[in-house]
This record gives C-alpha cells, sequence and structure tokens, in this order.
DNA sequence: ATGTAGACTGTTGTCGACA
DNA sequence: CTGTCGACAACAGTCTACA
C-alpha cells in the first residue's frame, strides 16, 4: 500500500508544533528564514521539505530536528496499522 | 557561522550506515528505489534528501527515519563545539 | 492571519555512458 | 563497485497579489 503521504503528517506535525506555541505562520516562516505562503503549503501537505528546511524549522520550534520526525513516524505508524 | 553543512554530515552518516551493513551503494539504490548514481551523490555531500527520501533510505538500512537524524545532529554538534 | 494562484529560479532525483 | 559528467524532468522554495 506504501502511503506515502509523509508530506501530509509533516503538515499535520509541523501546524501541531506551531499552534503550540501561538506563532503565526508569519512568524515562524520570518524566523526560520523561510516564505509565508511556503509554511502554508507544508502544513497542507502540498510540498515536502528537504533536510535542511526540517533543521530550519526545528530550530525555531525549540525542538531537536529528530524529534520532530519521531512525531512524524509515530503519526504514519498509527495510521499503518489502521489499514490492514 | 551558520555551518550548513548538514548535506555532508548526512553523507557521512548514510555512508557509515551503509558500510556497517556491508551494502553496497547500488543495492542501497535498488532496494530504496532511488538512483545509483544520486545515492553517490548524497554521500559526498552533493545533494540534500528531502524528507521522503530520507524515510525510504532508513527503512532500508533498517532504522528510524528519526534515529538517522538524530546521528546527523550529534555530528553536527560536535563540529560547533569545535568552532568557537 | 491564512489559502491559493501563477510565474519564476534553483535544486532534487533520473538516466546513460565512461573511467 | 564507485565517481563523475551532461542532459533532463520534476519538484522545492520565492514572490506578488487577491480573497
Amino acid at each position: 500500500m506504501e502511503i506515502d503521504n509523509i508530506e501530509s503528517v509533516f503538515g499535520e506535525v509541523l501546524q501541531e508544533m506551531r499552534k503550540k506555541r501561538k506563532m503565526s505562520q508569519e512568524k515562524l516562516a520570518l524566523q526560520s528564514n523561510l516564505d509565508r505562503t511556503y509554511i502554508s503549503m507544508l502544513e497542507r501537505g502540498a510540498r515536502k521539505p528537504t533536510i535542511t528546511t526540517v533543521f530550519k524549522l526545528a530550530q525555531v520550534l525549540g525542538i531537536k530536528p529528530s524529534q520532530l520526525i519521531e512525531k512524524v513516524e509515530e503519526i504514519l505508524f498509527e495510521k499503518e496499522i489502521a489499514e490492514n
């Protein structure tokens, strides 16, 4: 089945982490040195970030990149189970 | 100083993990559904993978993507310390 | 404050060939 | 088995503008 909507899951996680910090997309974009519209696309799963983008975002969110990825794994794993 | 040779560090880690498994670039490429020449470029730090590429590689290497990223963080952190 | 659109630049990732 | 090269298609990431 291969799923491969990693980008959607990443978007969910990113939005959750951002909101938890009561930060706007605009501010996140500014601080991470990325474009506001791009953050929007990321959260909606319309783009897959490169590894360097993940590092930038994690830094601004104050977590380790690996923790961000780990969150994605967890959700992805739940969804795979729900699939059989 | 901003460093930003995340791709070089990722390359180091990828190569280390691959060799530890006594796997050729060719086999890694085949199993991860990526191009052999691209694996070569990744290991030499000439390309930055997207998040989905990281997931593919980690799966073939038999580790969690977050663990792969964590290794990168560690080495990156050592290098930042060595810099002041 | 966010979503979307279109046009754009640069880079990822593919492929064939040769050392 | 790996590095590199050149050509290429596909997609990441920017920017302006409008709802």
